[in-house]
DNA sequence: GCGACAG
DNA sequence: ATCTTGTCGC
């Protein structure tokens, strides 16, 4: 893939705040994905406790079938603190590395963490399909930013995520029956009501959904290959 | 001031 | 996120 740069990444915590209310304005929550959907890529991060060694995958999986069509990683060592609202200017950076390997361009991308749910509007994955003017929903294991009811016991139901002022930014969404929900929004060109139905459509017998469970398994592989070449 | 706080 | 194995429950 080829994308250009969006801005460099020598920024302090207060800077990195203030860029997320500039770019927040460029997203848009509108369907723009070809139809019919062919591919989507799934995206995902991990690192040792205390590491600063990042290891990023981005996967591509056929739709609706989910195959596997294509793995790329990269490793990269950042410095950037975790502070909760800023995880993009940790995970990005190596994200793009192994974006920019991937052959084929995906329709969509499905990543670990919150889109539009976010304090400022702006989680990771709207930083994501910002920066590569792609489709992107983010889906979060746990809340970040939002309010909302309880979630129906069946795999399917769901419930809208809210900010402060009843503005809905996402949803909690059962993928399976039994499990804890995920909390679905829309990253970039997608819809509020496109984000739910297209993470479920990627669901299968797992709670989470197939492209970010492929990714999930290739970046922890792609650090026990970096860690024991070194 | 206190609690919450993606990965 | 990660540290970690087996184990209890649907």
């Amino acid at each position: 893939m080829d994308f250009p740069v969006l801005h460099d990444w020598s920024l302090a915590p207060a800077e990195a705040i203030a860029l997320q209310r500039q770019l927040a304005q460029c997203v848009l929550l509108q369907d723009t994905s070809p139809r019919p959907i062919k591919t989507i890529a799934g995206v995902d991060v991990s690192c040792r406790l205390h590491g600063r060694r990042f290891h990023a995958a981005v996967v591509l999986l056929g739709f609706p079938g989910m195959q596997l069509l294509e793995t790329v990683t990269a490793s990269l060592d950042i410095d950037f603190p975790y502070v909760p609202g800023l995880l993009s200017f940790r995970e990005l950076p190596v994200i793009l590395q192994a974006a920019e390997k991937l052959q084929r361009s995906p329709d969509l991308l499905l990543v670990d963490g919150q889109g539009l749910a976010h304090p400022r509007r702006f989680g990771l994955a709207c930083h994501l399909g910002l920066w590569l003017d792609l489709p992107t929903i983010g889906c979060g294991k746990s809340r970040l930013y939002g309010e909302h009811d309880e979630v129906g016991d069946e795999k399917g139901a769901q419930t809208p995520l809210r900010d402060k002022d009843g503005e809905e930014i996402g949803s909690l969404l059962r993928t399976r029956n039994k499990v804890k929900p995920l909390y679905i929004s829309p990253g970039h060109r997608v819809s509020l009501a496109s984000a739910t139905e297209l993470a479920l459509a990627c669901c299968t017998r797992y709670r989470l959904p197939e492209p970010i469970r492929a990714a999930h398994a290739a970046c922890n592989r792609q650090r026990l290959l970096d860690e024991d070449s070194a």
